[in-house]
DNA sequence: GGCAATAGTTTGTGATCAAATTATCTATGC
DNA sequence: GCATAGATAATTTGATCACAAACTATTGCC
């Protein structure tokens, strides 16, 4: 067990509220694979893991399920969602969706500093895949997209897509977690050579082949009748 | 087989929490224009409001504000979400890829008796029409777009889609309490005949123009300077 | 008379506590 | 040996309180 200790930034003047702190250490830990999927979570173990009580908790625990990375049963306890074949599917086809139309949106908006910014994520990403650093890819992956997108500005499809990223962040890892990062081809490669050529209908290929790895490991893995 | 099952179906004398009451009321009045933008709303008064203490608020409004119902500004205070032009259009196009998407899924599950259903909520909304009830009519319009949705049985852009009709709606009351429901022409007539005949085209078109309608008259509000 | 400092009020935040609910463990009967 | 019922432990839920930050209105000063 790891014990985190929150302290307010002792430089900045801007007072951030503990349960602020408290959702995004969850919400990180949920998108780059720090639970398990179907994993049952507890307010007070939450909060004497995290080293608060456990009114914050409550607060950050109540706003991520409502963003659906949390699910709340009838037995009024908290769950990671363990996601069926089926609402796997569903993320696929909003990614697709969402996504094209983010990147599509964001292409008109990218300079060529931008471009430059995401080779260098892509390139961290390339030594995570490298050593096997499953959630240094996982971060480098989250980076890559959402700056792309962010550059759409468009903050209420960018909310929606967020959304849908923590749904399978934690079945991310347990993909990873099993295959490892070996096999994983980068497909960034191609959105990065659309980008820098201006060529929608290559990046619309690129994105979607992107999601598709990504999607298409985890609908595999879902399918498997064995757990960990 | 002998009496109940003892952990898992023991849904049917489901005691609701108060803050999961407070949740629905208060998102039914933010849906239906029981709040004007950018009011701000507070804990206490909310809580006296509805007759419960105040914790049970802070749960729901922490969930509102996680679904973009309500908006947390930086003084720590909640406001009720005083959209932007620039946000609207964002709305506006997110809802014609989404909706669009939702409504062609649903038609190839569509039966017969759906399409009654949604013929019966669409005179409902022309008898609240006539009488000039905006709130009917905001009821009945979520009403059918919804029923309309969830046939196409995809959660989780339904969800996504709720999202945006809790940001927009206070402005809608804000357009109807304006202009009145008298110049509202009933876009639904034409959805209804495309459903019929199972024209996709012809729904799509139906759809968009509903959609216009309903946002575009947000925007014409947006864009005039007095304020209520 | 206008502006800034200040006191009082309001409000969000976090902690603590009691009651209700659920899960887990144990013992008992068949 | 297995299932069921009761007892115990763990957890959520809702209420209350103390505190700090923010806002309002007043007062005092130039």
């Amino acid at each position: 067990m790891t014990k985190t200790t929150l302290h307010s930034a002792s430089t900045s003047d801007a007072v951030v509220p503990v349960h602020e702190q408290v959702y995004q250490q969850l919400r990180d830990r949920i998108l780059f694979g720090g639970f398990l999927p179907g994993k049952a979570v507890t307010l007070r173990g939450l909060a004497d893991d995290l080293g608060v009580s456990a009114m914050p908790v409550r607060e950050a625990v109540r706003r991520l399920i409502a963003e659906n990375a949390l699910e709340l049963h009838g037995n009024r306890r908290v769950f990671i969602p363990d996601l069926s074949e089926k609402v796997i599917n569903e993320i696929w086809s909003a990614r697709r969706l969402l996504e094209v139309e983010l990147a599509l949106m964001a292409l008109k908006n990218l300079s060529d500093d931008d471009i430059q910014s995401l080779q260098d994520i892509d390139e961290r990403i390339d030594v995570s895949l490298e050593t096997g650093d499953v959630e240094g890819y996982m971060r480098g992956n989250y980076e890559f997209h959402f700056y792309l997108y962010s550059q759409s500005k468009s903050e209420v499809l960018i909310k929606l897509v967020r959304n849908l990223w923590v749904q399978f962040g934690p079945f991310m890892r347990l993909v990873y977690g099993r295959s490892g990062t070996a096999n994983l081809e980068d497909q960034h490669k191609q959105a990065l050579e659309a980008l820098k050529s201006r060529d929608q209908r290559a990046l619309r290929a690129a994105l979607e082949a992107d999601i598709s790895q990504g999607m298409g490991f985890i609908q595999e893995t879902i399918c498997l009748p064995d757990k960990v």
